[in-house]
DNA sequence: TGCAGATATGTCTAATCTGACATATTATAG
DNA sequence: CTATAATATGTCAGATTAGACATATCTGCA
């Protein structure tokens, strides 16, 4: 992985020390973190589709653009029930979620 | 729906007095729990292919029995969160993961 | 029936997540 | 540049979830 991927989960909030430290997720939790990141950008381009802002999206959860911020950004304090949930209520489906997944992740080891 | 599938809803820990009240739950949220029944199924459907107890994942989970039974019964007070890093510790991965939600629901509305 | 292994349920405390809010950064128009 | 809308980041208190443990129920089978 390089610098575009490492700011990206940095961003996310994992606290990421280095390249090597990364390598020190185990396979499960890559996969883990690779199912938010899917589920964080299926949100977002749901959003965008529907010509949204997050302020708006906000409004219509009952939530903050601060938070909304976080889902996109798949936060770590962010949880994927709190992701589901959102993508359900901007009108995905099972199946749009399951096509989120198996779009080829865009974090890969190093 | 029937006697059947309100069981399993209850079992699950949703607290549902009557088929009208389950019928109060929106579209978003019956999805969101579609969701989860699907990945506690492939959970338990995963660890029977491993032929293993629910005792047997604890311990390799570093959890307890008690807490894999309420994952595969898809309880309240489990996320999806900890049954997808349950799955993927079990060496499903995200396509994995992505058969089981398009996997037709075992739950519909009435 | 009665025992043993497996699975289910209830409750507790610590850890994590949620929305709110303040504030900072970034992008776009004029 | 410089307003202004949009998006991002940090923190906190209240709500929810995690694992532990006790205990109950279920499932064969002698």
């Amino acid at each position: 992985m390089r610098a575009d991927k490492r700011r990206r989960l940095e961003r996310a909030g994992w606290t990421i020390g280095n390249a090597g430290d990364f390598l020190h997720l185990t396979d499960d939790e890559r996969q883990f973190i690779d199912t938010k990141l899917a589920l964080a950008e299926g949100l977002r381009h749901l959003r965008e589709q529907l010509g949204m802002t997050q302020t708006q999206v906000a409004k219509r959860f009952g939530s903050s653009q601060s938070r909304v911020a976080k889902m996109e950004a798949a936060h770590r304090t962010v949880s994927t029930d709190l992701l589901l949930r959102s993508l359900f209520r901007l009108g995905a489906n099972q199946r749009d979620v399951a096509r989120f997944l198996n779009q080829k992740s865009r974090v890969h080891a190093a």
